[in-house]
DNA sequence: TTGTAAGCGTTATCAC
DNA sequence: GTGATAACGCTTACAA
């Protein structure tokens, strides 16, 4: 900057004004910097901006796992709405690793970055509340808060209760969950909300099957798909509930292979209705989130924390999630069997 | 850091030796500093010790579209790699827009980061070659590099010519590329390397059918599967070789939901082998890029770029398209059709 | 309308 | 081993 002033003949600040109160300096002295500024091909040092105004034009969403399509559509949805408040968005990804969600909070504290949108691998990282203790506001997008911080997610209960109640009016009675690890909220309250289900018809929930897997992909649904597929019929459930939509997948794409017939041997249900889930082998019956609204919204309430400072209320934004059926739970038709 | 030091009662350089020079500060007085740090709960400000010293230990993915589960297999690989050389990675995401390529590319210019990484929405932005002039190591990923950059990318003419000359060996005559749009190296990259295959039998290459398409997503692959599904079978292509999965998926499903059968009345090749074109309605054929191994080789040579400073000398690393065979292009087996 | 100068929170170079 | 102090590149009063 030293030098786009010595270029064009003024003075520090009037480099200054030009770039940030363009009206404030004569006509002909602007374009001179101007000139003198795309001559050298001088960018301005956002550290050294930020480290003098205060804060930065930037918001952060660090995300449980990126290769799980459900998260990229949320995380367009915060870009969309950051956009419009002119915030540039940069996406973390913790490919569901709690060392790397902690390293990126860290990271993100000292960045001093106008928020962060979480969707936490580990929810009970004391830095999820350190960060708006010392001024960092905190959004937690698809988990429940603590006092300190706002969130927007989906009734994840409602929607285990949405997919076993499905299952039941189907009339099946050997039911499994496939899901985990349980460490993640989303994955127990969808438990949970199973096991209310086969409660409420007065079945005993402990009747529920729950096959744990150690992550939420197609490849750990692959691996259940097997363990099931290995059972000998008697014994082997007759419809599955998975956690998401990535264990469904796999889960079906295994039990297929292996000779099981959807739904007629095994009806599946996943969560989230991703984009996947309708193209699969034999489409999805899944539990559907507002995906695109959640990211939305998440921005919104980082937005009213920031605009509003400390006196601030915290806020609880839950979605309702809906059932939508397909073949995968669907009486077979004669080109599906 | 002052109040750090205040609380402590030594002085700033002491507290900063803490943080950097631990060794040499005595033992007692650097516990005493830590218990301020922690009493107070002290974070280090990145942008003031950015703007003291040079450079940050960030590095940015910058992505066409988040949304492709090619590019976040392709950003693991980057994480993976980044992470070894204690880097954090932001991932940018210009969900194929051209103006958010251009903004992110302008504030990771102003942040001064370490390196950026770019699979380019617009390959022809200028500031792909002004941050590099500028001090920003830039590295072309999935896309050929001019003399500014490195690159790291999979012969996409080779691929294009791969699943065509599958599709021909299989007897199909009459054979559409469904892609788009052909501002995308890759795209255009594709269908040239599919007019070639043609060319090598004998076959006039103007024969190709093509179907552009507006972008690489699977609401993209359905709408040009009305299209084809459309046609009189006297006119439609036995064969579509589509630009990506994504479109393939949806152009599968399309084509199966109005009744026709794959690969009986259409053949389909896809391209990336994603992890759900294995899982497809009929698994799918596709071309298989190393996609974890783009992500790592690009961050080795955005270090040996930051590591070798002007003389370095930039490198193009390219890699070979593997052709995976599934139902959607074989012969159809007594399940499948 | 433009120039001057203080200060943002660090780090590094010195003396002490 | 520790404490002053001068940068780093910028913004913003305030003075000219």
């Amino acid at each position: 900057m030293k030098e786009v002033a010595a270029h064009a003949g003024v003075s520090l600040g009037t480099v200054s004004n030009v770039l940030n109160r363009p009206e404030r300096v004569a006509a002909a002295t602007r374009s001179r910097v101007e000139a003198a500024i795309t001559a050298l091909g001088f960018v301005r040092n956002e550290s050294a901006r930020h480290l003098r105004s205060g804060r930065s034009r930037t918001l952060a969403f660090v995300v449980l796992d990126a290769a799980n399509p459900f998260f990229t559509d949320v995380a367009a949805g915060v870009q969309r709405s950051a956009d419009a408040a002119d915030l540039a968005t940069y996406l973390c990804d913790c490919g569901g690793d709690p060392d790397r969600q902690a390293r990126y909070l860290d990271l993100l504290a000292e960045q001093r970055v106008q928020g962060v949108l979480v969707t936490p691998v580990d929810p009970t990282d004391p830095r999820l509340e350190q960060l708006p203790r010392r001024g960092t506001p905190v959004v937690l997008v698809d988990r429940g808060a603590g006092p300190t911080h706002c969130s927007v997610t989906v009734d994840d209960v409602t929607g285990g209760a949405l997919a076993v109640d499905h299952l039941l009016e189907l009339g099946h009675e050997r039911i499994a969950v496939v899901g985990g690890p349980t460490s993640l909220g989303q994955v127990a309250d969808r438990i949970t909300g199973a096991r209310s289900a086969l409660e409420r018809v007065g079945r005993d929930p402990a009747d529920l099957v729950v096959v744990e897997t150690t992550g939420l992909t197609v490849a750990e649904g692959r691996r259940a798909g097997d363990r099931l597929a290995g059972l000998p019929s008697r014994r082997r459930p007759t419809a599955v509930f998975c956690a998401n939509d990535l264990l469904a997948l796999g889960l079906l794409q295994r039990s297929v292979g292996r000779g099981l017939r959807v739904p007629h041997d095994l009806a599946i249900v996943g969560y989230d209705d991703i984009e996947f889930a309708e193209a699969a082998a034999v489409p999805l019956t899944s539990v559907a989130q507002p995906r695109e609204l959640l990211g939305r919204t998440a921005v919104d309430l980082l937005l009213a924390e920031v605009g509003a400072g400390p006196e601030h209320e915290h806020r609880r934004v839950v979605f309702a999630p809906e059932l939508v059926v397909r073949s995968s739970t669907a009486v077979p038709g004669p080109a599906t069997g």
